[in-house]
DNA sequence: TGAACATATGAACAAGTATTCATATGATAA
DNA sequence: TTATCATATGAATACTTGTTCATATGTTCA
């Protein structure tokens, strides 16, 4: 509680208090922040969203991503395992082909909570 | 025109033509996709969220950022840097000191654009 | 069982990025 | 003009990340 355990990175003085004072009252914690900024990070990714694009229209299996995209199937697959971690998709197996599609569940979820919003499907 | 101008890095076989050449009708231009997840990355940042939630309730100083959220002078303005290449702040000076506050006509066009939305300001 | 194929995954590498440090700029006031 | 202060900025660094390559896993079919 001493002033030493309290090591201010601000070098410069502060201008308005009432202003910092007022802010702090309403910033999200940081907890929230991390988790809104990871779930950006997912959408910051051309191909991220290129996929995510695409199963908007239709279920697709790895391959027809790849042809699509004229990417390499392993490149398609890593961006699919981060996707899936942030539970945006989800898939199915049959056989040997792996069937990917949007996690609408969670996708609605994520628009309840008010961050995006999307005009048509 | 030769098939040697088109080397295709997917090395399996098409699946499906059908959705493959159902979904490449829908699909976004690489621009727009490009430009999108240019600003999803804007947001895939603690800090930058940070001071954009902090604008959104008020005006503010480099100097009261940095105390705020306890980083240092350098670290909030280069990200202030960011943030105003993404057009998302502006700043007017008053003296030694530059205020910064959300480019609100600037956010507007992203929220009319369909892709973000906030529930209450 | 083993060959073939779709997909997953670990390691390596290149490119990008957030922070820090040192210093520059721009403004005020003495 | 010079000292001071708020902010900006370039270089360096540590860290993250997207893609590739090689290979593993899991499934089907002969």
């Amino acid at each position: 509680m001493s002033k030493q355990t309290e090591i201010l990175k601000c070098d410069c003085n502060v201008i308005h208090q009432d202003v910092v004072d007022l802010v702090k009252t309403t910033m999200p914690s940081q907890d929230k922040l991390q988790e809104l900024s990871q779930l950006f990070k997912v959408f910051g990714d051309p191909t991220r969203l290129k996929i995510l694009s695409a199963l908007f229209k239709s279920e697709m299996c790895v391959c027809d991503m790849a042809t699509l995209f004229n990417m390499t199937q392993s490149s398609i697959s890593h961006q699919l395992s981060v996707l899936k971690q942030a539970r945006l998709v989800n898939y199915h197996r049959e056989g040997k082909v792996v069937y990917y599609g949007l996690d609408d569940q969670h996708i609605q979820q994520i628009f309840d909570q008010g961050y995006l919003h999307i005009q048509e499907r």
